[in-house]
DNA sequence: ATCGCCGAGACT
DNA sequence: AGTCTCGGCGAT
């Protein structure tokens, strides 16, 4: 951003001073009229000196915006752009029949991009907050500028969208709203009650951020992990048992085939090679329709029970589905509440009401064997986890490896005693919902308030078998992983049909670009989106798409009584194409995401140059769809040719990526830790020859 | 939104 | 064999 030449910073999402780091107190800290960002008076370079100049006061971002348009000495070889915009901004300030408040709004939708609202000017091409503007080619940098937090100025950790079309983190966002602020830090425009008190992550920026991250620190790390969506197309045929699950498509509670080669009892993560219908393992972020076939993957193999385990054994896999309300959940770490203490008489699977004190038996003492051993427990996360902004939408995902730091009973929100437990995430993946490139670090124990009321505390003892190793820089088995008590579900059966299914599944690879480009489809033309509005419910469309699908609506809808008399309009319900949320009152001022456009608008350069790469150099290599052919049961062929440069790099990453965390296969033969990693680059250049 | 059914699968 | 389980469906 533009604030290099003086240093001057504002207070982060936490108020702490980004210059000094120390957090001022409030004496201390000065407030922009405009974008009420907090900033440290102490460290800013000119200060206001009156009390007057101070409550109306704009930071260096506010008022340098203006000036750095164009500056009064350069006013008159300053742009048309930049001419029209001070225009624009002096017509603004001389209105007389707009509050300060309304001037300062105006300023900021004019400063921010226009937006479509009354008052923008847009430069003809929509690309109002184009700072890249400078090299066309500088696509990275234009998105790490694109998308910082107007809060802490950086990329945002796990975003949030506003409808008027602003990003931010949500930990700033919910601070803000936490202040009792209920408008949007930048344009003022209101903050709908629901997404103040429900905001949803914008799974579409997660992407675009950790791939801007990953190319911007030149890492390169293997493109972003493909995030699947199981369908029900692989159902096998022994799945339902009844006559009506036949009838309805999905049975009351069948099982379906196991793909996945692990034993029940598996714990940690499912690695590639107990993965022969596809051969990538369980990656975080998948995502199925429902807890059946969410079995089928192996990620929670038990299709109601909230805990998958073994009282004399260890617990393997919890599913976060909202069923107690005691749960807590902050993402990279949550408070889980133990089964049973429900009356479950009769027929049914689940009961709100807590009748009796739960104990630590049964799945709760699997529970605490993880805990007091360390073990690494998958977290699968529902969409029937109403109350969490890390649930998914839809479906149910695979969140990855977690670790159950502590254990305790205390009273819970009912009254009966419940269990408790700790997770903290320990994954060598990122998180679903945070734009990191990185999995997790190890981290300090949050301070949990209701450890002073609870009762049978467990906490771990020695060393807990999954645990990071600083040398690696990744999370493995320190110890060896319990053996298991069962035969793996598909034992034999990949040599029977494993290529012939491998083949049928065969995924096709796609570039970075074009992979992030598929991330940014509208769901309703399903292509890449023009104009991205984002919902309050995080979805994002095609503004003239979303505009489409309810034209010809009004917002109400004049209700009359056989023509006698007209009674008061009701309000129409407008849902969201992609969850049951109304959005009617978002659709009366919808916002274009400006972030996401100039993103979308500079991948889709970048592919088309890659394409055009990609076209002079076939012409090079004409035995290519023959190639296909033959060598189908090697997906890697395919990166080669797509993308010739850099593929190589790219092969041996994402060797090592499914390699890492299988540390007992290492313990095991790990002799020489690169000959996997050779044998297949040997094949994939071999292959490449043909 | 709530209710009754269905009857998987693991544990006891 | 009995008990338990943070599902999912269609009907109301």
């Amino acid at each position: 951003m533009a604030h290099d030449s003086n240093r001057n910073l504002p207070c982060d999402g936490d108020n702490r001073c980004m210059i000094c780091k120390l957090t001022p107190p409030p004496e201390e800290t000065l407030t922009c009229k405009t974008c009420v960002t907090p900033w440290h008076l102490n460290c800013l370079s000119v200060r206001p000196q009156t009390l007057a100049e101070a409550t109306q006061w704009e930071c260096p971002d506010c008022s340098n915006l203006i000036s750095s348009h164009a500056p009064p000495s350069t006013f008159t070889s300053g742009s048309e752009q930049s001419d029209s915009l001070i225009a624009a901004i002096r017509a603004i300030e001389s209105d007389d029949s707009l509050s300060d408040q309304d001037k300062a709004k105006r300023r900021q939708q004019l400063l921010s991009g226009g937006g479509s609202g009354d008052t923008a000017i847009d430069d003809g091409n929509g690309n109002g907050n184009d700072i890249g503007s400078g090299g066309d080619n500088d696509v990275l940098k234009l998105i790490s500028g694109s998308f910082n937090c107007s809060f802490c100025m950086q990329l945002p950790e796990r975003p949030v969208t506003t409808p008027c079309g602003h990003n931010f983190c949500l930990k700033c966002f919910e601070k803000w709203v936490g202040q009792g602020k209920r408008t949007c830090a930048i344009c003022r425009t209101a903050i709908p009650p629901k997404m103040a008190s429900q905001p949803r992550i914008n799974s579409s920026l997660v992407t675009a951020i950790r791939m801007a991250k990953m190319t911007k620190s030149n890492t390169s790390s293997g493109p972003p992990k493909p995030y699947y969506s199981v369908s029900n197309q692989n159902r096998p045929d022994k799945a339902y048992t009844t006559e009506r699950a036949k009838y309805s498509g999905k049975a009351n509670a069948c099982s379906g085939k196991i793909f996945v080669t692990v034993p029940p009892d598996h714990f940690g993560p499912i690695l590639a090679e107990n993965d022969p219908e596809r051969g990538t393992g369980v990656l975080v972020g998948e995502t199925w329709e429902d807890r059946m076939d969410c079995r089928q993957w192996g990620a929670h193999l038990p299709h109601v029970s909230g805990i998958a385990g073994q009282s004399d054994y260890g617990a393997q896999s919890v599913a976060l589905s909202g069923g107690y309300e005691d749960d807590e959940d902050h993402g990279e770490w949550f408070l889980y509440t133990g089964s049973g203490g429900r009356d479950l008489s009769g027929n049914k699977r689940t009961n709100k009401t807590q009748s009796f004190d739960q104990k630590f038996e049964k799945s709760n003492e699997a529970l605490r064997v993880s805990c007091r051993k360390g073990y690494p427990v998958r977290v699968v996360r529902s969409h029937k986890e109403k109350r969490s902004a890390y649930a998914p939408e839809k479906g149910v995902r695979y969140d990855g490896i977690y670790r159950i730091e502590k254990c305790w009973r205390k009273p819970g929100i009912q009254g009966f005693k419940v269990c408790r437990y700790l997770f903290v995430r320990c994954d060598n993946d990122p998180a679903p919902w945070t734009s990191d490139e990185h999995g997790d670090r190890p981290r300090p124990l949050p301070s949990i308030e209701e450890l002073k009321n609870a009762t049978d505390v467990t906490e771990r003892k020695g060393t807990p078998s999954w645990d990071y190793d600083e040398q690696k820089a990744c999370w493995l088995w320190k110890k060896p992983p319990p053996e298991s008590r069962k035969h793996a579900i598909n034992e034999g059966v990949e040599d029977g049909n494993g290529s012939s299914s491998r083949k049928s599944r065969r995924k096709t690879q796609m570039s970075v670009s074009e992979r992030l480009l598929k991330e940014f489809c509208c769901p309703i033309c399903h292509k890449v989106m023009t104009q991205p509005l984002t919902t309050p419910c995080a979805h994002n469309f095609c503004k003239s798409c979303l505009q489409d699908a309810f034209a010809g609506q009004t917002f109400m809808k004049a209700r009359t009584c056989e023509g006698r008399r007209t009674l008061r309009a009701k309000k129409n319900i407008m849902k969201c194409p992609s969850c049951p949320h109304d959005i009617s009152e978002y659709l009366q001022n919808p916002q274009v995401n400006r972030e996401l456009m100039s993103v979308i608008e500079s991948l889709q350069r970048q592919t088309k140059e890659t394409e055009e790469n990609a076209v002079s150099g076939e012409e090079t290599s004409n035995s290519d769809q023959k190639n296909d052919d033959i060598n189908d049961e090697n997906p890697e062929t395919e990166v080669m040719n797509l993308e010739a440069g850099e593929s190589g790099i790219e092969v041996m990453q994402d060797l090592k990526r499914k390699k890492s965390g299988d540390q007992k296969n290492d313990d095991v033969k790990d002799e020489n830790p690169e000959t996997e990693a050779n044998n297949m680059s040997m094949e994939v250049g071999e292959s490449g020859k043909l």
